[in-house]
DNA sequence: CTCTTCTCGTTCGATATCGAACGATAATAC
DNA sequence: GTATTATCGTTCGATATCGAACGAGAAGAG
């Protein structure tokens, strides 16, 4: 199918971004295996782990890519981007919460959730109160017209979502979920003690 | 760097570790297995498929830990940027690129790219040259301040990338990239035809 | 040759995001 | 009680990033 068939290449590094509006432009890739390049070139003598930096440099791509994919596919006729998503998605999925708790389940600052709060707010649908036993929190939840929307959305986003994972094997899947936690566990122990 | 990135809201199923009531940051976890809370909830009638969820998610999950991980870590430290460094990287791998190859390669726009280019460029990390023979290119390589800037900064980086995924057999690792590069290309399937 | 069309890299304006600082509120110490 | 310390959400300024628009250069049509 005219893609470039030999891409995706056994150690392809750079993380590729499509450069989203225009389509036509930045579809190419690497023609080279790295692994090829690498021993050509620079890391030939330095002790590299390639194994590791393959995986590491893929996740970044795979996320990446992802994310692209599904803001021009869905989120964008939608009007939201992603991490406004990521905060409807978690109030449909853990009810109301405070603002505190929210950014952390969605990924990104408090600083970053208030701006995303307002647009949100603005657009009626997410509603945001004071809770009266602890005046410090905000509490945040859906408004209907947000869970309808986000009931509506997240089933065609999931949809999607098991559509390009689907050429793995359900034990495949899992094991790639599994290391991929592993990996969290394991940054979580580096970095926690330090702080 | 250093925000306090929570994590993508996924399915942390066996995550727990509450980091107890005190971390400042944005350390908490959920306290409940995610699964539960979407059996308790929302999903229960609308046919989700939860591995794909979690696989998903979890990557833009590691994605993100990662990359602040290393940029505290590491790229701070050095003045670098997550996409400076990368950057970095490529024309170090690769040698000297055209401008267009290397935002690609670096997974930013080509805007983005002139931006840190101008950056580098001061720093006298790489330079910049008009192609002759075809003056619409620009070529980018590394000076030898940026040559030995990245040469040693990156084996750094690699033993660092080696640590995260220490926990997983080589069989593990590999299976886990093979997988992300099959979804990589299944998402290159789906939106090449289009556009 | 001239005109049109295409392809580069850069510039520009808009937006997302972060960390730090801030005011409000709560908890603790004395 | 009052003072100090800690925690919350918001505001603010700085920066990263993108897409669209632009100008320079190249390629093709006639």
């Amino acid at each position: 199918m005219t893609k470039q068939r030999g891409e995706v290449p056994s150690a392809s590094i750079g993380s590729k971004r499509t450069t989203g509006g225009g389509g036509k432009s930045g579809r190419t890739r690497s023609k080279k295996p790295l692994a090829e390049v690498l021993g050509e070139q620079r890391v030939a003598g330095l002790r590299i782990n390639l194994e590791s930096m393959a995986l590491v440099s893929n996740i970044h791509r795979a996320s990446t890519t992802i994310r692209d994919h599904f803001e021009r596919s869905m989120l964008t006729e939608a009007g939201l981007h992603w991490s406004a998503f990521v905060a409807l998605w978690c109030l449909w999925i853990y009810g109301e919460l405070e603002t505190r708790r929210l950014a952390v389940e969605a990924g990104v600052a408090k600083s970053t959730l208030s701006g995303i709060l307002n647009t949100l707010e603005a657009r009626k649908l997410v509603r945001r109160r004071v809770n009266e036993a602890e005046r410090r929190l905000v509490i945040v939840n859906l408004t209907a017209a947000g869970a309808a929307l986000i009931s509506t959305l997240f089933p065609r986003f999931n949809a999607e979502e098991t559509r390009i994972v689907a050429r793995l094997s359900h034990a495949e899947m899992r094991a790639a979920t599994d290391a991929i936690r592993t990996i969290l566990a394991t940054i979580a122990e580096i970095d926690e003690p330090a702080g």
